[in-house]
DNA sequence: TTTATGATCCAAAACGTTTTGGATAACTGA
DNA sequence: TCAGTTATCCAAAACGTTTTGGATCATAAA
């Protein structure tokens, strides 16, 4: 591996003017900053990114922590979030790097060791909960970071997240125009606040409607929906439709409708959030709601670099709007249940 | 932050010892070792990691680069793998960063960062191509690497891989006994490896059947094997099964056959390979195949920790087993076409 | 008493950069 | 000719560790 002292030696020059030609001062000819330039080039050096963060001082690393759940629930989206990142921080000279920790006693030790390590210039929060003790740990840092969802601790923090109460006001009224009545939410975990919030979105437009909201608070995984809304389509009040807080959870209302021998839409119409990848191919496809993540990963990008530049600038809270994408999943509901 | 310094003033203590006492050397003292460890955790001290990773000569950090393509297509299997990862190489006190780089020019300027700038003592590369560039110019460094999946590229290096040829002959018996005849493999573009070795395993099968191999290649999203699935379904002789490279192109099958009116499996079986999350709840569930992933994840890490400790040693060729999930989406083929 | 032997400790070098604070030489204007 | 600029270069310090090669002192062996 050469270094900036082989370098220097086979060019006859100094430790300095090699380093300060490659960073392009304006103290050093033009002659020799195309040679240093050559040399560089043709030897393949690097600066070693060691020496030079000990000596700088940063890291020029931007982290984000993914929390692996067992099953998981939303990884695609943290996968296109990222190659969505990936070229504004290139372009900033940043590496954007992940670590992976599940949720608990291990992903606070993770996060101390990147501050307290220095790993990082900055740090991504992923799928912030209500109570975050992620968030309430970097507030006691100088450790700039930026969190994507919303959380009720309070501080000097940006964040960017869907505005998901309005999307689930604007879907349960697309429901609610359909015709159906009886329009069941499956809500996730209330610890997660996007929960609450659609939650909410939705309770707002029944009231609106005098209607009373039915919710029901499971996992949000496939299987609990799966059951929860076997029950419910067995009862005599069968529910026309369901909204659900995530695409996983409609898939499993789905199931539930398919083994029941209901059929979507005609008998049942389901609406999901998040719009993964297999929405759009199952059968029908999934009516449901897409936070654009490009847009997201950018701001995302763009909000934790301000703050490494600027700690003390004003924070960003940016809340995005949330697209409705009408498929094959919902209709006006079964004749007979219109009365 | 606190340094070794501020920790060595703070005892009366020089800087070595502190170091040694922290790092468990035999010639600091049992008191003196408790003293020093007391103090680190109660200011909180951690060592810089650019300052040790200069020093050492090593930075503790593997890395895997994933190739984000447009809609990219098994995603949640690099996070599964990811996740598996993890906690081998946290006990072997290494960090693994993901990066993320579109395969191409960039993708290749990363693996140079990697490599020149020492970033990582190793690195994974995943999803194998037939001519894998990055495995080429690894191979030209020192840097220690393991691949997922196999490549035409000769030399000294681990690979972990699933053994998709056997999967797929086995897949192909598997519906020749369920009395298919007319069964077409939808390969994926013959650029990756595994595509080539799932269409051999297939046409092994075949023609030991005395059947003749029928092959569409396209690339691996649903979309294109979808168009192709249509156009197939609208012939005369119509096949009875798709035997599909990927889930995703499994999705594409099952949507042109619910558009055209046919029942899965009643009137068409469809196979996929990955088990993608969703293909447990697609309608039908899909009959898949599956690459055990925590067991790969835990090979590749064993494995990259292996070519590190030891670059000689002798790499590891690790074809894993692939499980057939026989699901909802295969049976018999329909009456009329047994003749 | 002297000499080896451990048991503890430490000063200083080194890792590969960037940056500070000049040094030198070549011009410029008087 | 001389002082003042400007252009170009560089020695040395510093970043925070780990590691090398002793130093010091008490204890055990002679």
């Amino acid at each position: 591996m050469t270094t900036i002292r082989d370098l220097a030696q086979r060019l006859g020059l100094s430790i300095t003017t090699v380093s300060r030609a490659l960073d392009d001062y304006q103290d050093v000819s033009a002659l020799t900053r195309a040679k240093v330039r050559a040399a560089a080039e043709a030897t393949g050096y690097r600066p070693n990114a060691a020496a030079r963060r000990l000596r700088r001082g940063r890291t020029d690393v931007v982290t984000m922590v993914l929390p692996t759940t067992h099953g998981g629930f939303d990884e695609p989206l943290y996968i296109q979030l990222l190659a969505s990142m990936g070229p504004r921080f290139v372009k900033a000279g940043y590496d954007l790097t992940l670590l992976a920790a599940p949720p608990g006693e291990e992903e606070t030790r993770t996060y101390r060791r990147i501050v307290e390590g220095q790993r990082a210039d900055g740090i991504i929060v992923v799928r912030a909960r209500q109570d975050d003790a992620r968030i309430r740990y970097l507030l006691t840092t100088e450790m700039p970071f930026v969190v994507m969802g919303r959380s009720n601790v309070e501080g000097h923090y940006s964040l960017v997240d869907g505005d998901g109460q309005s999307a689930f006001h604007q879907a349960t009224q697309y429901l609610l125009k359909l015709g159906h009545r009886r329009i069941i939410h499956l809500a996730a975990p209330s610890a997660f606040t996007f929960a609450t919030l659609r939650r909410k979105g939705y309770e707002a437009a029944m009231h609106a409607a005098d209607l009373e909201p039915k919710i029901f608070e499971c996992s949000a995984e496939s299987e609990p929906s799966e059951r929860i809304a076997r029950e419910l389509l067995e009862s005599i009040h069968r529910p026309t439709a369901f909204l659900c807080a995530t695409d996983r959870m409609a898939y499993g209302v789905m199931n539930a409708a398919h083994s029941l021998g209901l059929r979507i839409p005609d008998d049942l119409s389901v609406m999901g959030h998040d719009n993964l990848p297999a929405s759009a191919t199952s059968v029908p496809p999934l009516t449901t709601m897409e936070l654009p993540l490009s847009n997201t990963g950018e701001r995302l990008a763009m909000a934790v670099l301000q703050a490494i530049k600027d700690p003390l600038a004003a924070p960003l809270h940016d809340i995005l709007p949330v697209n409705l994408i009408e498929r094959g999943s919902t209709a006006p509901p079964p004749e007979q249940t219109l009365v």
